[in-house]
DNA sequence: TCCTTGTTCGCATAGTAGTAGAACAACACG
DNA sequence: CGTGTTGTTCTACTACTATGCGAACAAGGA
């Protein structure tokens, strides 16, 4: 199973299912061009209804990411795997950066990441 | 007015207004033993309720940015590393922000954040 | 003591997420 | 061409959360 979905996240599903697409683009796990699953396909084998798996496909075509028509179904159109892993490791090595200039340990530090997950 | 609200956004109210206060501990416009307006003042000025202010202070208080205590009110950690840790708290928070969009896991954000620190 | 301030109840309201069902319109494909 | 697939739109309902509101209470300061 590609896409997964946790029910007793605070992270709405639909928000979910957008998030775990994007983070299959950015693996490269789904490449240009490819086909998404049908929405309701999708909400099937998820345990969600397709209202919900519809609103995270269309979040991702506001992004761009996504190209969305009947009949046909989801396509990813863009690749911008690396654009968003970059941006995101650029924020992790100011984090590290600024936590060793006020002498926290590594384990502090991941503490503080959890507590921000939590 | 040192601290600010939208009312139209998504963010909640809470949430607007401990990160108003993390930022204003940041910049370093709040000092370590600076008592930080009454919630019930600070709630009136804002036109929010009373329990709003609360939740976003007890989640300060969490984070172990601010003390709070009866008849005293919420008092800025008397600890020179306070503002330190708030602006740390802030790239945590959109650190996690960021991830979450991008569909990683909670461990594979911990395993960046491992990784950055090698 | 008196006043301030956070803490803790219970309850009401509004907005949002999710579910559900149905009909409809564009597209693919044999 | 016709048929089935797929997204689109609509309405309605439930559940949950954020917020608001009021009240009483407890700890602390002046």
């Amino acid at each position: 199973m590609l896409f997964r979905v946790d029910p007793a996240s605070p992270q709405p599903l639909g928000d979910q299912i957008a998030a775990s697409v994007r983070r299959a683009i950015a693996e490269g796990k789904v490449t240009p061009g490819e086909r998404l699953p049908s929405a309701r396909s999708l909400a099937d084998s998820l345990g969600v209804n397709l209202h919900t798996v519809l609103r995270g496909y269309q979040r991702l075509r506001e992004e761009g990411l996504i190209e969305l028509r009947r009949g046909r179904g989801a396509v990813v159109v863009d690749d911008t795997s690396a654009r968003g892993r970059a941006s995101l490791m650029l924020r992790v090595r100011e984090l590290v950066d600024q936590a060793r200039e006020l002498g926290l340990t590594e384990e502090e530090v991941v503490g503080l990441v959890r507590e921000g997950l939590a």
